[in-house]
RNA sequence: GGCCCCAUCGUCUAGUGGUUAGGACAUCACUCUUUCAAGGUGGAGACACGGGUUCGAGUCCCGUUGGGGCCA
């Protein structure tokens, strides 16, 4: 019998506090979790705030809400690097004792225009080591003045190589790299050091993170070595573009997890779009539910190249999310749309259960989003929608009018009101009164609901009711 | 400017040397329906280019082009 080891499977997910949940932030920490859960293993949140300024408290909560709302839960965290300087320091002096960091005392903004002039000449620009060769009494004398010094990592000779579980071999020469800054002159570390000693110290096994670091990579693996520790494995996720193909942000757009959730995507929806935007299990599959995807889920079959952001795919893929929901659920889902749009009040949506609960069977089919709902179906709630250009133009004529008018007295005598009655009632009318049936459906819909289509109408005017039924056919014929 | 990554329909992708290059979204037509939507059926639509390697290349190698990313 074979012993039961646990996973030493360990990701993580160490987003910035940036005040948003980025979707392609959500995508890296679903992979990871996707990964954690396939392999038994842990995912662990930490937060990598180094480099921010304000309180990240609500900055967080913003991450930590989009990752609730998705579903993604975490076993460790979050960790805080702001909290933990000390230990970065120390690894710092590790490196300074081992001769393979040492201090700078160059001005960083006289640094940054050199490079800046270096690029406008259109040359690459590199850190020179001008303070690594400092005499010891140039040294001193910086010391005695106390000019701001900041710790530079000292690069070593020759060829950096890792394997990355997406991409294959990446190799770099580290004459490409230049010795970088690990710790500020505020004594706070930069971003590889950081990330380099927190993945040691939490035990991360994989770093599973967008491409844009791979060019990180190279130094922290450098890192990994000065510090003599064992590297984990890495992989690099696509990056998720705009339909201009370029990093998708802000200014494409809805980019933000809860943006999506307040235009009435589901979470579920959104995360199987996420999971197969650059994964996909091999087969035709693209509906699958959260245990599919971590059953089948693997890192080799991750698309190495980048992917468009496409809200239409997506659209669709919520809409098939909406009608698989039972009606209860569907409606409970729905609610709080309801009421930020001020169709329904949270009291009436519990004493019209029943009726609402009806509505939603009728609806249901038509929404690709929650939001949807006012412009689709917002008529079973209010009085005073908009009448469609086009409906206007077929029906807002004195022959309709004056069938309508004929008709009203007549559906007026509708014994009990229901769809089969009200059914009936058309049918009979426009039979004995040698009108189309077609034609008097089309005008009664467009002046009980405003628009060319829709739900089965006679349901709809059922749930509409007699009494505002005839008002909007008397309203419509009036033309007001 | 340097370095790195990437390259199959408009978009997301399957394909791991021999396929009529498959699926999904979007799109077009037809169908169903009181209408819209959904559904069903069908159509159009791709291996960036040029060299190799090989009996044979979307698949392997090199180059070009194009796109993207990074450079406290």
């Amino acid at each position: 019998m074979r012993v039961m080891t646990k996973s030493d499977v360990r990701v993580r997910m160490a987003p910035s506090p940036t005040g948003f949940f980025h979707v392609g932030s959500a995508r890296t920490a679903l992979y990871n979790w996707l990964f954690a859960r396939k392999n038994g293993g842990k995912f662990i949140l930490r937060v990598e705030d180094t480099d921010v300024v304000r309180s990240s408290d609500e900055m967080i909560e913003v991450i930590l809400d989009g990752m609730r709302w998705l579903g993604i839960d975490w076993d460790e965290g979050p960790h805080f690097q702001s909290a933990r300087i000390a230990t970065y320091q120390k690894y710092v002096q590790m490196l300074l004792d081992r001769g393979t960091a040492y201090y700078c005392y160059c001005d960083p903004g006289d640094l940054e225009r050199e490079r800046q002039s270096a690029y406008a000449r259109k040359e690459d620009w590199r850190y020179d080591r001008r303070c690594l060769n400092l005499s010891p009494a140039e040294r001193a004398e910086k010391e005695r003045q106390q000019v701001p010094r900041v710790v530079r990592f000292l690069v070593p000779d020759g060829t950096v190589a890792y394997h990355d579980l997406i991409h294959g071999g990446i190799t770099r020469e580290s004459k490409d790299i230049e010795d970088l800054v690990i710790l500020r002159s505020n004594g706070r570390p930069t971003y590889n050091l950081a990330c380099a000693v927190d993945d040691h110290e939490m035990g991360i096994s994989h770093v599973i993170r967008a491409v844009d670091h791979i060019t990180n990579t190279p130094k922290q693996v450098l890192l990994f070595k000065a510090l003599g520790l064992p590297e984990p494995q890495y992989a690099h996720l696509p990056l998720i573009l705009g339909t201009d193909k370029s990093k998708l942000s802000k200014r494409h757009g809805a980019v933000s997890i809860m943006d999506y959730r307040d235009l009435g995507y589901l979470p579920e929806a959104m995360v199987n779009y996420l999971a197969l935007l650059g994964w996909s299990p091999g087969d035709d599959r693209e509906i699958m539910s959260v245990n599919d995807m971590i059953a089948s889920f693997d890192l080799g079959r991750i698309n190495p190249s980048n992917a468009v952001f496409d809200e239409h795919k997506l659209e669709w893929m919520n809409g098939q999310y909406i009608y698989a929901m039972s009606d209860e659920v569907f409606c409970e889902r729905l609610s709080p749309f309801l009421v930020r749009f001020g169709l329904l009040t949270a009291g009436e949506i519990d004493a019209r259960k029943n009726w609402l609960l009806k509505v939603c069977g009728l609806v249901k089919l038509r929404l690709k989003t929650l939001s949807d709902i006012k412009d689709v179906a917002g008529y079973f709630f209010v009085d005073d929608f908009e009448y469609e250009e086009g409906g206007l133009k077929k029906h807002a004529n004195a022959e309709t009018f004056e069938i309508l008018a004929g008709f009203l007295p007549h559906l007026a005598q509708a014994a009990d009101y229901t769809a089969s009655s009200i059914e009936e009632s058309i049918r009979s009318y426009a039979g004995q009164n040698d009108i189309k049936v077609r034609q008097l459906i089309h005008s009664l819909r467009m002046s009980v609901t405003g628009k060319e289509g829709g739900p089965g109408l006679f349901e709809v005017m059922e749930l509409i009711g007699k009494d505002k039924c005839l008002d909007r056919i008397r309203r419509f014929t009036r033309g007001s």
